[in-house]
DNA sequence: TCATTTCTTTGACTACGGTCAAAGAAATGA
DNA sequence: TCATTTCTTTGACCGTAGTCAAAGAAATGA
């Protein structure tokens, strides 16, 4: 389905020097920071184990999470499980709604073994960063936030989804828990778009996964009845995936499903407190407009001519 | 030797901030990109002998320099180039100069199997890259050679050695080299200052190490009889190494050490080719000042005043 | 020249990480 | 209710990575 769409965005080759710029980094990081960092964690532990307890953390974990989490195999897991509870690192209980599931804990004495992992990590990246300027230091931080941030992006997959999917209602149901929240007036969910609305030739319903997690959404509609003139709404990026540049993203896409579908322009509306997004909208190219409906919510209406 | 000396950089206590988002990044980046390359660069092939493919490289590599590249065993790299000659990707013969030495050189089917690890990890890469658009890649592409010219900058190690020391001398060679090479007179060797001048009260040698490689040097020696005044000379970066900042620092460094020595005033001379060091100094907090000597190669003299 | 060092090979052995299949227990859906 | 699915455990197994010690061959230094 994605493939069949031309998408507004990602459509140009990528240049050979970014590729060796990213495989270089690669190698490099691998082979100093990676092995060295792997090497002390774990210190007289296998680096399994290691990575384990620190999996489980503080608030536990069940064995089916771990196990997605690490990409373990279900037996080589419950060894492990069994192993670092017969050192007293782990404690199993079968988990209170399913007991087909099992979840793992640590104990006072995991907790101080992970603790300090975590002392001899910092102590590594303190070594590590000791050999720079405080100025220097701000810089690599800027540019390790700068490329994590966009290796995030780079790694979310836009999808187009039924507006019946659970993973559609999950992210509609936290759009609508997350902006009662900031709206002083609450939200009510009657508002949200129904599945009809937003599948087929004249809507559509995207969801942004990250690792096979919904972290993103967002709904074209259809608004007039000549099918020229559709509504962008529920444009909606989890707490998690803020600041990454994914709205916009988002937006791109929704435009792209909009000339699909033979649309020649797109509105939407926001609320007065979202400033974040106006600004967003106008970034886009979108021009501020009169109101065109009467929903409460509503305190801007925005417009944008495709193609 | 080298904690003695208070050195003028790198004293500060780094911000937990800072730990944080280095610890950050390399959780993120060995979870998604170092194990996912390392993964599909072997693809059928153990990741040790992949990786000993990779290094042995066009040029070949003897058995020695790749135990020490790779850190590998004695024992565990024979078996495995054993196990490569075997399959016929790799050809094993004699040192010429000496028999002891054993050198490891690619077969045109070992050439055919890195070039398709080649294409494999450039894949990797470019599909990775694929999601973002081309500013994006271009950001990604400046944050990540940002972070790394800091990281190999934080490795680097200025040590104190003696003026007689083969790192010393190493350095020295390659300074005269590359001088002789960039002064359109050339450069004559018998300049160069001798181990007596750089030792003990009076003067010092530097070297920068890299993972215990020399890749930078700077020379300090007493200028006047009373010991007030100290000359910088040979600061010399090795050409993989520059662009890192690494200039500056030994510059910081032989000033401590001046400092240490009780001079109160540094100077330096440099040739009329040499541009970038000229602005370096002004940037280091250096004037200029009237000719100071008859050399026939300094064209620009500078000063500082130190404390 | 002879002892020492350097470099490599070989044998013996280990731990870790990982896979596969079978089976049992609990939950779920028809 | 019964078949199916989900989750976990257990047994059996394998390859890779890695270590250690012994020994031989060549180079080096005294």
């Amino acid at each position: 389905m994605r493939a069949s769409h031309p998408t507004t965005v990602n459509t140009s080759a990528v240049a050979t020097e970014d590729i060796a710029s990213l495989r270089r980094f690669n190698r490099y990081f691998t082979r100093r920071i990676g092995a060295l960092d792997d090497h002390y964690l774990g210190q007289n532990r296998p680096l399994g184990e290691a990575r384990l307890l620190f999996e489980i953390g503080e608030g536990g974990a069940s064995l089916r999470d771990l196990r997605a989490r690490l990409g373990l195999d279900a037996g080589y897991l419950s060894r492990m499980v069994k192993a670092l509870d017969a050192e007293g690192l782990v404690r199993v209980r079968v988990h209170p709604g399913d007991s087909r599931l099992r979840i793992a804990e640590l104990t006072s004495a995991g907790r101080v073994e992970v603790a300090e992992q975590n002392l001899r990590a910092d102590a590594l990246a303190e070594g590590l960063l000791k050999g720079l300027t405080p100025r220097q230091r701000e810089q690599l931080t800027g540019a390790l936030g700068c490329a994590q941030r966009l290796l995030r992006l780079a790694a979310i997959r836009v999808e187009v989804v039924d507006g019946g999917h659970p993973d559609a209602r999950a992210c509609l149901d936290a759009y609508a828990a997350d902006i009662d929240e900031r709206f002083p007036e609450g939200y009510d969910p009657a508002t949200l778009v129904q599945p009809g609305e937003v599948s087929g030739e004249s809507g559509a319903f995207l969801v942004a996964y990250e690792e096979r997690r919904p972290v993103a959404c967002g709904a074209l509609t259809r608004f007039d009845e000549a099918g020229r003139v559709a509504e962008i709404r529920h444009v909606w990026v989890h707490s998690d995936a803020r600041r990454l540049g994914l709205a916009r993203r988002l937006l791109a896409e929704l435009e792209g499903q909009a000339e699909e579908r033979g649309y020649a322009v797109v509105r939407l509306d926001t609320h007065a407190s979202l400033t974040e997004a106006q600004s967003l909208y106008r970034a886009c190219g979108y021009t501020e407009i009169p109101r065109y409906n009467d929903d409460a919510y509503g305190a801007y209406f925005f417009e944008k001519r495709l193609g």
